[in-house]
This record gives C-alpha cells, structure tokens and sequence, in this order.
DNA sequence: CCCATGATTCAACGATCATTGAAATAGTCG
DNA sequence: CGACTATTTCAATGATCGTTGAATCATGGG
C-alpha cells in the first residue's frame, strides 16, 4: 500500500506471510499436520533429493493448483515451510534448522511417522 | 441393542469406543492433538505420577466437564488415550506400549513438545 | 427407593475447514 | 504489447470444530 521505490529488484514478488519460528505454537503444528494432503506435502518434500528446489507445481498429483495453495498457505503460517518465489515459479522448503531449534526432534518423528505410513500420499519431485 | 445375559458384573457401564492401533491414521492423530486444551490432557496425564489412576474429574481446571468430555473423546477416538470405567469414577490412561508400536517414537517427542511450551496448559493430577 | 455424584449426550451457536471452479496476479517470452 | 504459464485469491458449498448449558444416564449410599 505503501510502495515506493521498485522496479530496481524485478523478481520480488508478492511476499508471503511467515511466522516467526518463537511465535509458532505446537497446537497449531499439530492442527497444520492432521491432514493427509499435507502430511503427503511434508514427506514427499522431505524425500526430495535437493534440499530447496521443489517446485510447487510438482505436487498437481496430490490436489489441484487451487487446493495445493491452501495446503501450502496452511503448512507456511503454521511455521513448517517456506515458500521463495523466483520467476514465475515458486519453490516450497521445509524450515529444518529453526524447526529444530524450535522443537527439538519433533519434526524428524512426524516424518517419519508419515513416511511409514500408506495412507499418506506421496510422490517423487524431480528437480 | 442385543443385550441378554447382564446383572452378573455390576460394574461394566456403557463401553466407550476405542479404535484398533491398526486403524488408527497419522492424521486423525495429529488432527487430536490439534488443540492446546487436548495437549494439557496428554502432557498432564504424562506427568501423572501413578499411570492409569487419573480420574476424569482431575482436569476439572482445563474446561467445563462437558467440554472435557468432548475432548477426551476425541483423544480417544484417535487411539492416544483409554477410558476405563470404575462405578461412577472413569479412569483415563495413554495407550502407550500400542501406540509406541505403531508410532515409534512420536508419543516421545510430541509430550516433549508439549510439556516445553508454555502455551499448553498443565495440572497436576493428584492420585 | 430417592437422591447425590461423576460423567456423557444433546441441541444449538458461530467459526473454521476442505474442496471446487472461476477470476485475478505476477512473471516470461514471442 | 499480448499470449502463456505458474500460482494465488475469491466466492461459495457442506462438513466439522470448539464451546455452552441443559438434559440424561449410571452408580453408590442414605
């Protein structure tokens, strides 16, 4: 609302909103994980093979754009994941180290929780 | 519905249904912990001294006995949680062993998460 | 047998959820 | 610029959620 001096950085896209990791709260974590779409969202990117290159767009197998981009706003406020634009696309990570930091040894038990299990879809990203 | 032979065991009030651990999904279970009022439950449960001796009377201080049922309904319905009943008393308890062998290791480290924050509120539960 | 007690159930409420499909936005490339 | 692509936003839906308070049920004790 407020916008001055652009045009300088092209690629700034729209800024998402993400919690500050202090801020986060484990019923909400635990809210943002009791889907199965979601879940299937967190380990297909924590079996990526490269950390920060998953594009959004190689999740349509899960769900619609549309209903992929509610999923991914819910993981992203809820202080799971990241979301970086470059370009047209946008890249989807998962906030390891804060996390970590935040709740220790939470994040690596919820996926693999999740890893195990058949009823939490997955699919293979390639980058 | 179909009930014949009674009046031999006085004590056996209406049964509570409990999942199969088999059944039981990763999500349902991150869907039941979804709330800070369920994770007071179970932190507060956990860090009861005498396991399966807490009423359900003893965590009058987190919400409204109606409201508390609602709860532990849902922790129950998620497989987390056993209600037994005893006369006019219940007894609530973790499924722990079952659960930790479905889910190595998330009971652990969600209690862990929970007990260290302060948003979740806690009681103490005397036996 | 009636009453007190512990706990669940029911009915109602506003709020949020998951889902859909259409529309808007941002960036790229011809 | 204008078409195209990737993604989000919006509006609308029916379903489920968390909460309240009143009603019900089961048990034990006088």
């Amino acid at each position: 609302m407020s916008g001055a001096a652009d045009a300088i950085k092209p690629e700034v896209m729209k800024q998402l909103f993400h919690p500050e990791i202090e801020d986060v709260l484990p019923a909400d974590v635990f809210a943002a994980l009791g889907d199965p779409i979601r879940l299937g969202i967190l380990v297909s990117l924590a079996d990526c093979d490269e950390v920060d290159k998953a594009r959004c767009g190689a999740f349509t197998e899960l769900a619609s754009p549309s209903l992929l981009s509610y999923h991914f706003a819910k993981l992203r406020e809820a202080g799971i994941t990241r979301s970086r634009a470059e370009g047209t696309v946008r890249f989807l990570s998962i906030r390891r180290e804060e996390f970590e930091r935040r709740f220790p040894g939470l994040l690596d038990s919820v996926i693999e929780t999740a890893r195990r299990d058949p009823s939490v879809p997955r699919i293979k990203i390639d980058v």
